[in-house]
DNA sequence: CTTATTAGCCTGTGGTTAGT
DNA sequence: ACTAACCACAGGCTAATAAG
């Protein structure tokens, strides 16, 4: 990730509401304020009364006055001016105008100046909150008088604005309620020096049943061990080497939970030499082998079971070579599917008779680095071209195989200086697929912003049974609870305060303060470090002793 | 105008050297 | 002996530039 000094982000940490709520409440009604302060909002009035003269500049300085802690904050957003009338359940902000009195103000939203302020990153984060009779579902539909309604309003979905400070764990947060088996997949540019951050991400933040991971630049005589997160197996790994320099490159590696890893093995198959994949078969079908036995001699249906097969892939940059690699998959998965023959295959690809009942199906999640912006490559109509093969390579294989792409938000974020200016360049590009041939049973998809790598998170939750999934939502302890736990488990370099840096660098990723995200790394590692001297300090002093 | 190549920027890693 | 700082290197990726 490139380095930013300008500012990307503009929070909006300040509305103001006018106040002609009478009885001395604050807010409309009762709903209102829930949802506000669950939202991470807190409010004050302005005291000491309200001079109309003032113009909105003026009303900014008052309110910085009132509110020094939040200087920095207003300084970067002044001040937006939001309408919230009883019994409604939206939030109209309003884009001010310079020059503006207060009473102008007053004269289009009414009397009155209530000041609702985003309350500081700590606010709660554990839960997502969920939408109930009682509590209105705030949105916020911003309106400016300058625009036409249809550039400027702007009304967001429920994920985006209903979600709290931190983003980040909001998303984990719908990850863990999805039901089924949750599979991600991250680019995190060498596990080496991100082995406890995998293992806190995994451990108590998260809770993934099979973690893929690309670029792990793992050397061939690094031992599992050294790698092991507890709770969790490492079931394939494949290490990249450079041909040139035999230095590690590229590489993949799965992780699965143990209370899954009975369920899940290594694939027998192998897949076409040169391709940077690994492959997990887990078993789908939990009925337990005497009920399949009684059912296969009254029914005369297929003992095998029903796999859910997981391929993590890597593909390096450089097209030509991609190319080659893509159609390295295509063949791979032919063999794959050439090797879920049925018991009692009635086709010359092994396929099931649909007539015969039979539950062994193999479904597919591919997911990994494709190096492939799948956005551009969408719009890319040169066909004969290098680039306009590959667009027809990937489109072969997905085709050829019913794959279906999930992702649909940005992977990746890079910040590029622009020559000779002081300026920054912002690329976003999906470039890390998931990819399924059963979209019915996928419950939930996304991107999760952590902040891990310049490559975001990617994950689906899968499940034949949509509505029961497979098995039950995961309720999250408190943050304190879960780094405890986290402790007593893991002996690592990750103490509270880095701990606390870790959410707030995500957060911060999320929000797209590249600058804060920027700082956070380097307190990180910083803290990191400091970390392991204190460790080695200790252990020295309990050798002397 | 499109495509391919290359330069540049960034990263992590590992070795060397100077200072404590 | 240990640590921090520095440097070189390889790899990943993008944007600029050259070539067709």
């Amino acid at each position: 990730m490139a380095r930013v000094k300008d500012k990307h982000w503009k929070p909006k940490d300040i509305f103001l509401l006018p106040n002609t709520f009478k009885n001395g409440d604050s807010y409309p009604n009762k709903g209102h304020q829930k949802a506000l302060e669950t939202g991470g909002y807190g409010s004050c009035n302005v005291e000491g009364g309200l001079d109309r003269s003032w113009t909105i500049d003026q009303l900014v300085d008052e309110v910085r006055g009132q509110f020094p802690r939040h200087e920095a904050e207003l300084a970067k957003t002044g001040i937006e001016f939001a309408q919230i009338t009883p019994n409604s359940k939206k939030i109209n902000v309003h884009v001010l105008v310079k020059g503006d009195t207060v009473a102008d103000l007053e004269k289009s939203h009414g009397s009155g100046i209530l000041v609702i302020l985003q309350k500081a990153r700590n606010a709660s984060l554990k839960t997502v909150p969920k939408q109930s009779k009682s509590t209105p579902h705030v949105k916020l539909e911003i309106k400016s008088p300058k625009k036409p309604q249809s550039q400027i309003r702007i009304k967001s979905e429920p994920t985006s604005h209903n979600a709290p400070l931190n983003q980040v764990q909001y998303e984990l947060d719908i990850l863990a309620q999805s039901g089924g088996i949750k599979i991600a997949h991250l680019n995190c540019q060498s596990l080496c020096n991100k082995k406890d951050e995998l293992k806190l991400l995994l451990l108590c933040r998260t809770d993934i049943d099979v973690m893929t991971l690309s670029e792990t630049f793992m050397r061939p005589n690094d031992s599992n061990g050294s790698f092991s997160v507890p709770g969790y197996t490492i079931l394939a790994r494949k290490d990249g080497v450079s041909k040139d320099s035999g230095r590690p490159r590229g590489g993949v590696l799965t992780y699965v939970k143990v209370s899954l890893a009975r369920s899940a093995r290594k694939c027998s198959v192998d897949l076409e030499e040169g391709l940077e994949a690994v492959c997990v078969d887990v078993e789908l079908d939990d009925d337990g082998p005497s009920k399949r036995l009684t059912d296969q001699a009254n029914s005369g249906a297929c003992v095998k079971k029903a796999l859910l097969r997981i391929v993590n892939v890597y593909v390096p940059p450089g097209t030509r070579g991609q190319i080659v690699l893509l159609k390295k998959l295509q063949r791979s998965m032919d063999i794959l599917r050439g090797a879920d023959k049925c018991c009692k295959p009635t086709s010359s690809r092994g396929i099931c008779d649909k007539k015969h009942s039979c539950s062994c199906k193999t479904s597919y999640v591919i997911l990994g680095d494709f190096n492939c912006d799948r956005k551009t490559l969408a719009e890319c109509k040169v066909m004969g071209s290098v680039m306009g093969e590959k667009v027809q390579t990937l489109d072969e294989l997905e085709s050829s195989h019913h794959l279906t792409q999930l992702i649909k938000g940005f992977t990746r974020v890079d910040l590029r200086k622009e020559r000779g200016r002081d300026t920054y360049k912002k690329t976003e590009s999906l470039i890390d697929l998931v990819y399924t041939d059963d979209t019915a049973s996928v419950i939930a998809s996304g991107v999760v912003h952590i902040g891990m790598s310049d490559h975001f998170m990617v994950y689906c939750a899968w499940g034949r049974d949509r509505k029961k999934g497979l098995r039950k939502a995961t309720r999250f302890p408190t943050q304190d609870a879960a780094f405890r736990q986290f402790s007593t488990k893991v002996n690592s370099d990750i103490d509270r305060r880095v701990y606390d840096l870790i959410r707030d660098r995500d957060s911060a990723i999320a929000r797209e303060d590249w600058d804060e995200y920027e700082r956070l790394k380097d307190d990180i590692k910083i803290a990191k470090k400091n970390n392991k001297k204190d460790q080695k300090q200790n252990e020295k002093a309990m050798k002397t002793k």
